[in-house]
DNA sequence: AATGAATGAGCCTTCATTCAT
DNA sequence: GATGAATGAAGGCTCATTCAT
């Protein structure tokens, strides 16, 4: 392996460990074994180290795990929305789930680095699984509610991912793997299913009457 | 307003801006024109400061909005969930929002220094989500799936909180304030009933027939 | 005991235990319960602090130790230097012997600040045990021979007494302590009359015959 | 010259001349034009660096100096005693006495960073010293008293070397100098011998009719 | 008389980067 | 192509002292 690798591979895994700030460039050379002007020589700088790795680590992923989690377009809503989960989950609970935790990081403390990037490669992310909520609103739903479906679909899933990641008290089961992807996938299939449904419903009754947050008055 | 309090007031804001790495004593200092010293004076040191800036923010947040969105232990469970989740959709839509977004960046990039006291503030919070979250279930749900629930229900609304900060392309639409909490509430709630009631369902079901997956079967 | 006896009492164990630099202001102030401004505010600063202390350190071995060790001035030579050092060992044996822990670190890091008081004190001893020297030689020494004999009478004494607070190794015999007094003054007063009156003899043979380095031959 | 060099050159006068704690890495990086985290670089911090410099200026010491002065081992006790005294004033009388001043720092404001090091080299240099002075005594003193008879051949060397560093009184005669070594050598020796010689007899002496501290009667 | 908050100079260290080889 | 010595800016912290109360 060139030194350029090893240098990619370390910096992956001391970025998503440590974030940006906190890996330094001496670490990582270390432990890629380079010489400590190697960044600078093979890169250019950290930062430029920083997006290619990121880069790399992207790219992968989307090889390894097609977003659509091989279901076809042809297939239902509802598959393809499991699909997405799937693929979603499969990632988070790789091992090797770098390119993951780079993300997060960046979303909670963009360098702004790779603001273009992340928002490349996550828009249209975002735009599929809007089309399958949409569909599965009944494909009348205002853009408002379907990102708000589509925070309630993703969101728990990104809350376990997370979840693995941060240190548990000595009770607490042990954070998931890669063995519960299909508990996983069922679970929050099922869930979303049954929300966006809810949801579905709520707009087709709120059509005609329209009282003020109807939901407020019935779980009281 | 003494300097010990701008200190913490200034600490807060920079602290959830940058993270405790990228903040540095000299800005903080600067900020609420206290000298150099003053935070080793007055707290011993920047992780003192960092662990009671966060105390201070958690402090301010839970007298501010109880967990439980003041809704009675003898409501319904849906609508203690409901408060519940007012509650935290209150504290991260709040626009002095420090205390949850310190708390995010410790979560996805914990310094330990809070670990003790963010595990000590938020295992309550679960359990009592928990105790809702299984009354709805029937009562007869096991830890691991009140647990997925949980995520499920929480997690959409740390994603649409994490989100309000998270930079957005041009045409996105504004990040949700406080103005959209019952509309947040409304949305999240309904959603999160109908997916316990769906995973109720499952529970249920699978006690007799048990297919392999059913849900999976069921959308493909 | 008022504030300026127990920062004088804390100061000068302080300075003794950690020398001039070492020792903090903070530090005494807390030991002394004082606040933290009180030297300042009694001494004029760290260092007016630390002059009184030795002054006071000084004066309350002198009074306890008098040089002369009680011997009166009109016994015999070898009974004065018995007398000066038992009281030279008196005084560094002693489990209070902060002036001459404070008076040993001044001499192989003079601060200044002690320069002149010290040489006051200690000018007047040595002329002293000199007369008592010169007189066992025979009172025609020249006063480098008086000197070097000077040096190897008091320096036996000083080794042991700088010896009790190196920290030894583990098999090492403990230090000498107060016990040990009467044994260890003998010694020394043996091995320095012996010396002394070694060095007379070869002062007397030296008048005559004057061979270069006569000893140097004579143990070869 | 390298960095390196100049830094450990540099540094070895700073701490022989202020002490670990005075001497300042902004000085010594000034001294030896080098830049300020030189220091950081090359030893890794400010404490590896006094451990490195007293390491070096004792190896050229040693090397400069054998510490048996040169003398047989199969010379009489009384000549390997000269040797050994030879080269401990050689030594503590040479220009570049960093060494001996270094480690007389050490020996009174024991910084913790040399304690094993010195304690390693001196141990075997007091034991041979021990096993000529048991032999000058007999061969069959006890621990005790060969160890006093090491503190009254030691000290009064480590007095004058002492002494040649303290700031003396305008009249004072000049610090002795290498040029003086052979007296100093003579003195000491004939000193020495004479001293031990007494202690022997004493012990002889003691063996049979033993009275209660006979010196000290003797001397009165 | 005594306090304690506040000060500012100075210290050691870290770190990404540069440059001559 | 690759090295590693060297750099300088910046960071957190210590500490004796000051000053208003």
């Amino acid at each position: 392996m060139t030194t350029r690798e090893r240098l990619l591979q370390v910096a992956a895994e001391e970025f998503a460990a440590k974030g940006f700030q906190e890996a330094t460039v001496a670490e990582i050379c270390r432990l890629a074994e380079a010489n400590i002007a190697a960044i600078n020589y093979h890169f250019g700088g950290k930062e430029a180290l920083y997006q290619e790795t990121w880069r790399q680590a992207h790219r992968a992923m989307l090889e390894a795990f097609p977003p659509d989690g091989g279901v076809p377009a042809t297939a239902s809503a509802a598959a393809r929305l499991r699909g997405r989960l799937r693929a979603m989950l499969q990632r988070g609970l790789h091992p090797d789930d770098r390119e993951f935790r780079l993300m997060d990081r960046e979303m909670v403390q963009p360098t702004g680095l790779l603001a273009q990037v992340v928002h490349d490669s996550l828009e249209p992310l975002r735009r599929a699984t809007a089309g399958i909520v949409l569909e599965l609103l009944g494909g009348a739903a205002d853009a408002e509610t379907v990102r708000l479906c589509i925070a309630s679909v993703i969101g728990p899933c990104l809350f376990v991912m997370r979840g693995r990641r941060v240190p548990q008290h000595a009770e607490a089961p042990p954070p998931p793997g890669p063995e519960k992807l299909d508990e996983l996938t069922d679970h929050f299939t099922a869930f979303a299913l049954a929300g966006i449904d809810a949801v579905r419903q709520r707009l087709t009754s709120a059509v005609r009457p329209r009282g003020p947050t109807p939901e407020a008055g019935a779980v009281r």
